[in-house]
DNA sequence: AAGCAAGTTGACATATATATTAACCGTTAT
DNA sequence: ATAACGGTTAATATATATGTCAACTTGCTT
């Protein structure tokens, strides 16, 4: 699998989650403290995603950073 | 928990299982083809990883990115 | 002591994630 | 039609992860 792949999968994976708790993007930025438009490249996977984002969205949509990341 | 918190149980993580297999740095390093001062930097905290690091990581241990992450 | 392996650390260069701002596209509601 | 909302995308700036190279420490071995 690329790492190109896993962008995606992981972008969807978050897409998901937030979607089930009915959240905006907006909203999540605004929580996590960054740009709608980095959630907006995140979700549709075209970043190298860093730890500390995952774990700000992991906070925001309430779940641990291993479940953001299980995509394998 | 602070991110810087989280660099540092990730670190420790990645080092533990890398350690568990038997493996030096410099071997895991090569295999994921960066330095081994990138590594070095990762298992002691100091760095922000990337979701591309990750998976490379994961790949040369053997093991789901998930289980690096595995840290809350 | 000298040599080697494993890891750490510093300095500078480069690549790229994110910030910032703003324009744009679809959809839905008025 | 148009206004508002959710999301996408582009351009430039900034911050920082990683590359690269090299010096260094520590522990182990001979």
């Amino acid at each position: 699998m690329s790492e190109q792949n896993i962008y995606k999968l992981i972008g969807e994976r978050i897409k998901s989650i937030r979607e089930n708790k009915g959240l905006t993007q907006q909203q999540v930025s605004d929580e996590c403290d960054f740009e709608k438009s980095t959630i907006s490249r995140i979700e549709s996977g075209r970043t190298n995603i860093t730890i500390k984002n995952l774990y700000k969205l992991s906070k925001a949509l309430g779940v641990k950073i291993k479940d953001l990341v299980d995509v394998e």
